[in-house]
Parts: C-alpha cells; sequence; structure tokens
DNA sequence: CGGATTTGACCAGCGC
DNA sequence: GCGCTGGTCAAATCCG
C-alpha cells in the first residue's frame, strides 16, 4: 500500500502540505478524482462558500447532500506512479466519514492528515520525511505556543485571583483586630464604658460616635513614672497592698504624664512632648483617667538567679540607669518581635532580696504572640486590666486604689497585689513566696469564700484553688461592688497565673502533699512540659524564677529567641 | 559584617 | 530657675 503524507489549512495565509508539495490555502482532501487518478486539492476558505457552486460527479456527497467543489487540483504523485496506483477507491472517500473528517479539518485549521494514496511509502519523495518531521515540530511549537498563551492567561488570572484574596484577608484581618478590640471593650464592666463615655462626651463636648468606643490600648504607656521596684521601702507586697497612704490619691491622682496622648495611629511609645501638646486640651478630671488608664503596670517578681526571666517574647535592651535607693541598676528592654510594638518593660532586682527578680511590663502586643508568650501576656495584660476596670468604676472615676487592692484582694497579698505608691497604678503578681497552704483547700466555710455568693458559673476552671478563689473573689468583689461584669481578661489572668503559679511556681499544689524537693520541681515542670507544650511559657517562667539561677541555660534555652542579658548587669547577683 | 549591647548624653517632669 | 530623677536615644563597642 502507497501512502503519502501532508497536511491541511483552512486558512489561505498558512502553508500546508501534501508529501513535499506546498499547498497554500489548501485543504488536502484524500478525494479521488478517477479522471485524472490524483488528490484533489481546493482551498479551504473556498471550500464551504462555494461548495454547491460546482458539482463534481466524483467528489463525495456530505451526508446531507450537498456538492463538493474542486476548485484546484494538484498531481502528487504522476511522476511517482501510475493514476490507478494513487487512487483511493472511491468508496474510501465516499463515505460519510470521510466527509466528516474533511469539514473538521476545515474548520479546525492546521491539522497533519493521513492520505492513504495506495501507494508505498517509497513513491513519496526521499525529502518528504524529514519535512514532515519539520512540519511537524513546527506544528507541535505551534500547539505548545498556543499552549502556553492559554497557561500564561490562567496564570493571570489566578494571580488575579491571589491578590483579590490576599486582599480580602488582609481586610478580614484589620476587620478582625477591630472587633477584638471592641470585644475587650464590650467585657469591660459597662458601667466602666458609659463612664469613659460620658467622659469623652462631657469632656471634649464632642457627640457620641453612634456609641462606638473606639478601640486603645488598655496598657498605654508612660513616658517616665516609677514601679514600685523602684523605691526598696515600697518594694514590700505588704506595704503596697495595704499601705493606704494619704498621699495614695493624689500620687494617683498627679500623673508626670498626665496630658500624654497616644494617636491611634501612632503605635510606638509616644515621645514626651507629644504629650505636653496635646495636654492643653484635656481638662483635669479626663486627664486623671486616661492617665490612670494609661499608666498601669504590671509587675511580675519572681526568684531567680537569672538575670531575665524567659516570657517568651524577643527583647531588646536599649538601657540601662542606676535608679535611686536601689544599688542594682535597672535594666530597659522594648519587645523586638515586631516592629513598632510598644511593649517594653523593665528588669530589676529587688533591693531588698536580691533574690527576686522584678520584671514590669507596659504596654500591649500589637502582634501575634507565640504560645511560648500567651501565659505572661495574657497574665500581664489581664491583670493590668483588671486594675485598670477596678480603678475606673467607682462613682468619682478615680477609685483608692489600696481600697480596691484590699477590697478585691483581701487574700491575695502573697501573690497579686496593687500598688498605690507608685505614680501610676501597678499590679504585682509575686510568684516569691508559697502561699498558705489552707488558702489551697476550697471550702465554702472559709472565711476566703466569696462573701457575695458564689463565682458565676462561667468562671472558668483553674488549676489553682488558690488562685482560682483570689482571682474569683477579686473579681466577683470588683463586680459586686461597682456593677460590673466579670471580664474575661480577669479570667485569663486568673487561668494563666494559675498555670504559672500552679506548674511551675508551686507544684506542690498539685501534688498536695509535701513541699518538694528541687528534683520534685525540675521532674514535675518536665513532666508538665513534656505532656503539653502549650504549658510551655508558664512553666517556662516558673522554671525560670526557680531554677533560673541554678540553671540558667535552661531557661534560656527554652526560648532561644528570648534575650539574656549579661549576668554582670545585675551587681545583686 | 550585621545585630545586640553598652553607656554617656539628652530631654521632660517634678519638687524646691 | 535649678537640680534631681526617670526614661530614651544614639554612637561606640562587642560578639557570633
Amino acid at each position: 500500500m502507497d501512502k503519502g503524507w501532508g497536511v491541511t489549512v483552512d486558512n489561505p495565509d498558512k502553508i500546508g502540505f501534501f508529501g513535499n508539495k506546498p499547498v497554500f490555502g489548501f485543504n488536502l482532501s484524500p478525494r479521488l478524482n478517477p479522471s485524472k487518478g490524483s488528490l484533489s486539492m481546493f482551498p479551504a476558505t473556498e471550500f464551504l462558500a462555494n461548495q454547491n457552486r460546482r458539482e463534481d460527479s466524483h467528489a463525495a456527497a456530505s451526508s446531507d447532500g450537498e456538492k463538493r467543489v474542486v476548485v484546484g487540483e494538484v498531481d502528487f504523485f504522476s511522476d511517482k506512479k501510475k493514476a490507478n496506483d494513487i487512487l483511493i477507491k472511491k468508496e474510501d472517500c465516499h463515505g460519510e466519514d470521510k466527509m466528516k473528517t474533511n469539514m473538521d479539518v476545515v474548520n479546525t485549521g492546521l491539522q497533519l492528515v493521513i492520505a492513504n494514496t495506495g501507494s508505498d511509502q517509497s513513491t513519496v519523495d526521499d525529502g518528504v520525511s524529514s519535512d514532515i518531521e519539520d512540519k511537524r515540530a513546527k506544528l507541535e511549537l505551534a500547539q505548545l505556543q498556543v499552549e502556553l498563551e492559554r497557561m500564561n492567561a490562567e496564570n493571570r488570572r489566578l494571580r488575579e485571583m491571589l491578590s483579590q484574596v490576599s486582599n480580602n484577608y488582609t481586610a478580614l484581618q484589620m476587620h478582625l483586630m477591630t472587633l477584638m478590640h471592641q470585644q475587650q471593650q464590650n467585657a469591660k464592666p459597662q458601667t466602666t464604658q458609659d463612664h469613659e463615655i460620658g467622659e469623652r462626651k462631657s469632656e471634649e463636648n464632642k457627640p457620641e460616635n453612634g456609641g462606638v468606643v473606639v478601640p486603645r490600648q488598655f496598657l498605654d504607656l508612660g513616658p517616665s513614672g516609677t514601679a514600685e521596684m523602684d523605691e526598696p521601702t515600697n518594694s514590700s507586697s505588704e506595704e503596697r497592698t495595704l499601705s493606704g497612704s494619704p498621699r495614695n490619691n493624689m500620687e494617683l491622682s498627679r500623673n508626670k504624664g498626665v496630658g500624654r496622648e497616644e494617636s491611634p495611629e501612632s503605635q510606638g511609645w509616644a515621645p514626651n512632648k507629644v504629650a505636653k501638646l496635646n495636654a492643653p486640651s484635656k481638662t483635669v478630671d479626663h486627664a486623671q483617667a486616661e492617665a490612670t488608664m494609661r499608666k498601669a503596670r504590671v509587675s511580675v517578681r519572681a526568684r531567680s538567679e537569672a538575670p531575665m526571666i524567659t516570657d517568651g517574647c524577643q527583647w531588646r535592651k536599649y538601657g540601662q540607669k542606676m535608679a535611686k535607693g536601689n544599688p542594682c541598676p535597672r535594666a530597659y528592654y522594648r519587645c523586638t518581635m515586631a516592629v513598632g510594638c510598644p511593649v517594653r518593660k523593665q528588669v530589676q532586682r529587688c533591693a531588698e532580696d536580691r533574690t527576686v527578680l522584678i520584671t514590669t511590663y507596659e504596654g500591649t502586643h500589637n502582634h501575634p504572640l507565640p504560645p511560648a508568650a500567651m501565659a505572661m501576656a495574657s497574665t500581664t495584660s489581664a491583670a493590668a486590666n483588671m486594675l485598670l476596670s477596678g480603678s475606673m468604676s467607682s462613682a468619682d472615676g478615680l477609685m483608692n486604689p489600696n481600697f480596691l487592692a484590699r477590697t478585691i484582694l483581701p487574700c491575695s497579698s502573697n501573690m497579686a497585689t496593687i500598688s498605690a505608691s507608685a505614680p501610676f497604678p501597678t499590679v504585682t503578681l509575686d510568684l516569691t513566696q508559697t502561699p498558705n497552704p489552707l488558702q489551697f483547700q476550697r471550702q465554702p466555710s472559709t472565711p476566703f469564700q466569696l462573701p457575695f455568693g458564689t463565682p458565676p458559673q462561667n468562671f472558668p476552671p483553674v488549676a489553682n484553688p488558690q488562685m482560682h478563689q483570689v482571682f474569683g473573689q477579686a473579681l466577683y468583689n470588683q463586680s459586686k461592688f461597682s456593677g460590673l461584669q466579670v471580664s474575661q481578661d480577669i479570667e485569663a489572668a486568673a487561668a494563666a497565673a494559675a498555670q504559672m503559679q500552679n506548674q511551675g511556681q508551686h507544684p506542690q499544689v498539685q501534688q498536695g502533699q509535701h513541699q518538694p524537693s528541687f528534683a520534685d520541681t525540675l521532674s514535675a515542670a518536665t513532666a508538665a512540659i513534656t505532656a503539653d507544650p502549650n504549658f510551655t511559657a508558664a512553666l517556662a517562667a516558673a522554671i525560670s524564677s526557680i531554677i533560673g539561677g541554678s540553671h540558667p541555660s535552661s531557661s534560656n534555652n527554652s526560648n532561644p529567641t528570648t534575650s539574656t542579658p549579661p549576668t554582670a548587669n545585675f551587681p545583686g547577683n
């Protein structure tokens, strides 16, 4: 059987081949032409238009009976074979399928067809094969280009979709953050919000903005001030809690940075001069309230020989000063986990007991926290929130913090205290003292039971009963006397602080039987870490406070990103 | 060499 | 107004 190869085109501008014969604008059709004994070629563009103009008795009729027009004929094999040898049998070409195939060729463009000429392959010119290969390569290249264009278009479409999704994600993230801020506001006692709103309305003479409370950082940054650790005489928890000196209110209301205002777009630690400019526009009461709200600090006292407790965050030291009345220098750190994070902390050893490390936190993080930092962050922020909520909820808008401390925390002077001697309120979480074992038992008849009833049902279970009781009573008392609702942040503080207190600082509470040895403490902490990595932060903080001095590397290794200032910076060591 | 730390200088608030 | 103090900055230095 002789065979011929060719390509068909449906565009006159394109080139087609049958064997080695170029056919411009012709549709190669394996038509039978008995009179010439060759294949008939005709322009593809005229194929359909002229298909009824001329009747070819030998042309194959389509299934619908239409006649074909042969515009031109090429005798490809006239010099190779006899006409009879290349004739395609009539029945082969008159078939409906053949014509359909031909029509498809016309409609789909460049295609490779095989014409069964009935002749031997050797009857084709010697250069036919290579030409065919070239054209086949061209064909494949064209097909690849078409595919490439299609893929490029698809890529563009996907890129646009990705960009849109990314934009939507960003918008949603912003919206979520806004909602979280608002939720945090809503979680605060309603009267506090009302009070704040009232203050804004009355003192700024601005209409209430649809009842929407502008989100703010409940723990803003102060330009100056002294934590309780600044004054060694006030460093004892008892004094902090129960000092109650007449100066307290004055000191609290006499805020150094009264006018300090941080604009919502200003996430950083605003310089003092900014506050100065804004100060005159505020009234005294408003300034007091704002300052009280923004000056709050959370101080964590932990017994540690390590230069700094591990809290899961990444800090950079930016200063060190010798504070008055304390031979130990005070180190200043800022959070470097995110650009512009306003959180700063001061680390200083207690002048009275240099094994006690006092870490004072200011501000709230503006970035997601790693799991290792959640416990400490939630503890400090919630404790500050508790303080702020309480201090802002009294009738006159500014409560005596000592009264607040005594009322909220009558039994917690050894763990959570509120400082009134500092220029601005400070919540101190004291993790250095072992709680009274009697307080571990949560008995209804104990004097530490909530005097006003049982805590809310949604109050979270806290591992340490004492912590639960302390915070539960605190916040419930607070809710009682100020008519406020339970703050979720306070609950978080109770839970997180309980984790720290229970799992790290006082593992004996869980064991509940004996004073643990160092090995017991270490093994308990290690077991807890192994059991649940979510407790890493709390345990790290607790462990560092317990054994950090003995094993500074262990506490530091719990968070390799945490900077650890040299021990030499703390002469107290 | 880049990042972290050190340390003296500077600034603001406050008391006298 | 001056001095004290706390807090921050930034150049110098250190370190991996």
